[in-house]
DNA sequence: ATGGCCGCGCGTCGCGGA
């Protein structure tokens, strides 16, 4: 038996019109022998009291939830079989949580950080984020977008500092590079694109995290989020704006990654497509011999 | 082809999203 971990983030753009499709996809998941471990959410939409607790308990997940009304909110399910025996209730499931960045004011709930622990593997310390969108580079948004990234940075150098195995993961709302971006001269003087967002991105690599996705041979012109306007979907008209960054400790047993557009293409879909990532033993060097040398 | 789509709260339109 050689133990992985899938890893999963997904922003859903409302969890309350998006729940069955959730639970449609983790099933679908299972079914296939490549059952979804651990599934961070963005954009729920709600407040943690209307968070779907127990339809998701009923799959198999324990949720640990950050909400708000209308906008925003972030959560992090962990598959309950996964859990090692200490923790294997939902009062013990989420360890060392953190709810948004510690020290950084902000009435938006976006940053949901803890440690998971497991059956078969070390422990994992999972940062899921839905980072701002910034609306334009004018915009007091886009101010806010700014100051948020680098309160991150700070976090997450802190964070590394204590958690060698660490996953920051979720809806970045930056495009890294003009291959992520379906038209790119089309979005020259726009955010998600811009010098500064890309800067931010590249400052979080440099602490010595790595896109997980890039480790991997994909397919040209993949992406995570495709406009609900001018049918951007079907013409591929997107952008890869979701990532999943791991530390160097982690390097190592990353196995797979890869972007699940099944979900994008149902009846009334999220616009974002789920990541996944798989996480092998490191003593099992037969499955690093996909990474890209 | 640059506008079209969505979800939300509210109230049948405006805001935010990316």
């Amino acid at each position: 038996m050689n133990p992985s971990l899938r890893i999963c983030t997904w922003n859903v753009n409302s969890i309350k019109v998006r729940i069955t499709h959730l639970l449609k996809w983790l099933e679908i998941q299972a079914k296939a022998n490549t059952p979804i471990d651990v599934i961070c959410l963005q954009e729920l939409k709600l407040t943690s009291d209307k968070f779907p607790l127990k339809e998701i308990e009923q799959a198999g997940y324990y949720s640990l939830v950050l909400g708000q009304k209308t906008y925003n909110g972030v959560a992090i399910l962990v598959r309950k079989s996964m859990l090692s025996s200490l923790t294997q209730d939902p009062e013990t499931a989420f360890l060392q949580t953190l709810e948004n960045i510690p020290g950084f004011e902000d009435e938006q709930q976006r940053v949901l950080t803890t440690t998971l622990h497991f059956n078969k593997t070390k422990p994992l310390r999972i940062v899921c984020g839905y980072f701002p969108n910034g609306q334009a580079l004018d915009s007091d948004k886009f101010v806010y977008k700014l100051a948020w990234l680098n309160a991150l940075h700070q976090f997450i150098q802190k964070e590394l500092a204590q958690h060698e195995r660490l996953i920051l993961l979720g809806d970045f709302n930056i495009a890294p590079k003009d291959e992520d971006v379906y038209d790119p001269m089309k979005w020259i003087g726009q955010n998600l694109v811009s010098p500064e967002e890309r800067s931010a991105f590249f400052n979080l690599l440099s602490l010595g995290l790595h896109d997980s996705f890039l480790l991997f041979e994909q397919a040209p012109k993949s992406f995570s989020w495709w406009d609900y306007r001018m049918m951007g979907f079907r013409r591929n008209a997107g952008m890869r704006i979701d990532h999943i960054l791991v530390s160097q400790a982690l390097l190592s047993s990353c196995s797979h990654c890869e972007i699940d557009k099944t979900p994008r293409a149902w009846e009334q879909p999220s616009d974002h497509a789920p990541v996944i990532l798989t996480l092998t033993n490191q003593d099992n060097k037969a499955d690093a011999i996909n990474i890209k040398s």
